[in-house]
DNA sequence: GCGCCTTTGAAGTGT
DNA sequence: ACACTTCAAAGGCGC
């Protein structure tokens, strides 16, 4: 399919850019920009001190990693919306505080000479650093790994190695009166397994418990049931007016009906047709329906432009997809994201509503039972031998592989590491490193996972190196951000890996350059103790053995093959 | 047929 | 309090 933009986005690539800048460079976002650079390198040094700023706003969900969205909400100043903005965690746990992070991107810019290239792969569709900022409204772009690394771009590479180019801000602007439509449409829970009732809500409605009647978990979705008296007009009936909505939502309704009808399936489990159950009366006797949990904001909007993506693209694979819905979404403005929290608020409470008894937990270990190789991995890993001490551990024979003091007849650092607790790997399994480091490192699972924890340590970026992209990117030792916060390192990092020609094809974009291929990134010397390939690193200089080989060696995934950068 | 991949956010568990 | 984990959607892909 060609790469068509019926949707007015139209260039994905140049004019969403174009429009990224435009919001920029409205005076006010503009200041807000350049204030909040700083603003938000120390926001994200110090923690505490933004949310002092923020009025203690950041979401509960404190993972560093996830931290840095917050921000991007926590900067957003009441603006139009204020009403909706105002409605304080309920609105998003990122209740648009005026935290720190917000619109860097000026400042990025502004730092753009000094870090040619820095987030280039990410915002810089077009390989302009200056023409990539990650968007205003998105104050830390997620996985800039730290306030220094804010500066430098330092973000995620995305596993699929799209170009920036390749997540042209589709800026709702041109649709947004669709997407407004489409928030009108049902949001659905299985409320009866039977029927599969997805209970629409309308958008602006304040759900109050009275306006739920429970009878509404007894209907059929759209037909039966009566519109709220706050719906609004095309409420509930969306979906049989796709004509109100265009494009964009009309995929979504089919996309909701899917969701609904998944949702019945899912509740295959549910023995019948009538457990419903909220109240999980008997008929859930056997097994308790799964109520899926409530759509995030992200979620929501992904529901929503997944089609319109895949459209324009001719990607199906949906990892990729939503490797640019994660794109884009960090490039809607302020209001738009806003909107999407409001409606994934609403989702929340509603389900609240519905499944008062309903707790995340009880979606826990539903149907799958992955992940449980890492619990395994960490005890493994936590335990061990690694907190032997070097003696216990080697034993006389490799006396050669002890630590010093060990040597000595001396306390066993190795073991007063691990047993010290501490976090990072600089213990034992720093020290540990040998087998656990990389281990550590290694395991897809961690990825992800881990990530967060990584991030959340400055020192402990080294994590970040999972993130290379299949295509086989160098991604520095994140450690290297830390060492030098205000400059260099970064920018040849942030490497995003160029579209494989095939991906260029598929979404009508050139390649974009190698060119961040081409400088190895370095680490500066001893700026990350917990770096195992830090010369200077706590491994080496206590004479521990250092595993130099990708950590991710042993990975299960070759994708995310570790290139360690020393 | 099932799990992985990939994204963000919410909410859970664990320390 | 913080770190970490799981799940939500989606659909191609690999085993």
């Amino acid at each position: 399919m060609p790469h068509v933009s019926s949707s007015g986005g139209d260039d994905l690539c140049s004019t969403d850019e174009v429009k990224v800048f435009k919001d920029e460079g409205d005076g006010e976002d503009e200041k807000r920009s350049s204030e909040n650079l700083t603003e938000e390198k120390s926001s994200l040094i110090d923690l505490t001190e933004s949310e002092e700023k923020s009025g203690g706003n950041y979401s509960s969900n404190k993972h560093v990693s996830r931290a840095d969205h917050s921000p991007v909400f926590g900067k957003v100043e009441p603006a139009p919306h204020t009403s909706s903005f105002n409605m304080g965690y309920l609105m998003s746990p990122y209740s648009y505080a005026n935290g720190a992070a917000g619109p860097i991107q000026a400042g990025k810019m502004g730092l753009g000479p000094t870090h040619p290239g820095a987030a280039l792969p990410f915002f810089c569709p077009n390989g302009d650093p200056l023409s990539q900022p990650p968007p205003a409204h998105m104050g830390i772009p997620p996985y800039q790994l730290d306030g220094k690394a804010g500066t430098m771009g330092l973000t995620r590479p995305p596993m699929y190695p799209f170009s920036a180019g390749q997540y042209p801000y589709p800026m709702l602007s041109p649709d947004m009166s669709q997407v407004a439509a489409s928030w009108h449409t049902p949001s659905m829970y299985p409320l009866s397994p039977s029927a599969g009732f997805r209970s629409p809500y309308p958008t602006t409605l304040p759900i109050s418990t009275s306006s739920l009647p429970t009878d509404l978990y007894r209907f059929s979705p759209t037909s039966l049931i009566p519109p709220h008296p706050g719906l609004s007009p095309h409420g509930p009936h969306l979906g049989s007016h796709p004509a109100i909505v265009t494009p964009g939502p009309k995929q979504e309704l089919p996309d909701l009906n899917h969701r609904y009808a998944r949702a019945q399936i899912d509740q295959k489990n549910n023995v019948g047709d009538n457990k419903n159950n909220q109240d999980g009366t008997n008929a859930g006797e056997k097994k308790k329906p799964h109520i899926k949990k409530p759509l995030n904001a992200f979620m929501l909007y992904m529901k929503e432009m997944r089609a319109k993506v895949v459209a324009e693209c001719t990607l199906k694979e949906s990892a990729a997809i939503n490797q640019i819905l994660g794109r884009r979404w960090h490039s809607l403005s302020r209001e738009e994201q806003a909107k999407y929290y409001e409606k994934a608020r609403q989702e929340r409470q509603l389900h609240m509503q519905l499944y008062p008894g309903w707790s995340a937990r009880d979606n826990y270990g539903y149907g799958t039972k992955k992940k449980k190789r890492k619990k395994e991995r960490t005890t493994v890993e936590s335990g061990g031998n690694n907190m032997k001490k070097c003696r216990a551990r080697y034993g006389l024979d490799q006396q050669s592989q002890w630590c010093k003091p060990c040597r000595r007849k001396k306390k066993c650092i190795r073991y007063l590491e691990s047993g010290d607790g501490n976090d990072g790997n600089q213990s034992d399994d720093n020290l540990g490193s040998c087998g656990s480091v990389g281990d550590a490192h290694t395991p897809p699972e961690e990825d992800g996972e881990s990530l967060s924890q990584s991030m959340s340590s400055p020192g402990a970026l080294s994590g970040l190196s999972s993130l290379t992209s299949p295509g086989g990117i160098i991604l520095p030792s994140p450690s290297t951000s830390v060492a030098s916060p205000s400059v260099s390192a970064a920018s040849p990092y942030m490497l995003q890996s160029p579209l494989t020609p095939h991906e260029a094809f598929e979404c009508k974009l050139p390649p974009a350059p190698p060119l961040l291929h081409q400088q190895p990134p370095r680490n500066p010397v001893g700026t990350n103790p917990h770096d195992i390939n830090n010369p200077l690193s706590v491994n080496q200089l206590t004479g521990q053995c250092v595993k130099n080989e990708p950590p991710d060696g042993g990975g299960k995934d070759p994708t995310r093959s570790i290139i360690s950068v020393t």
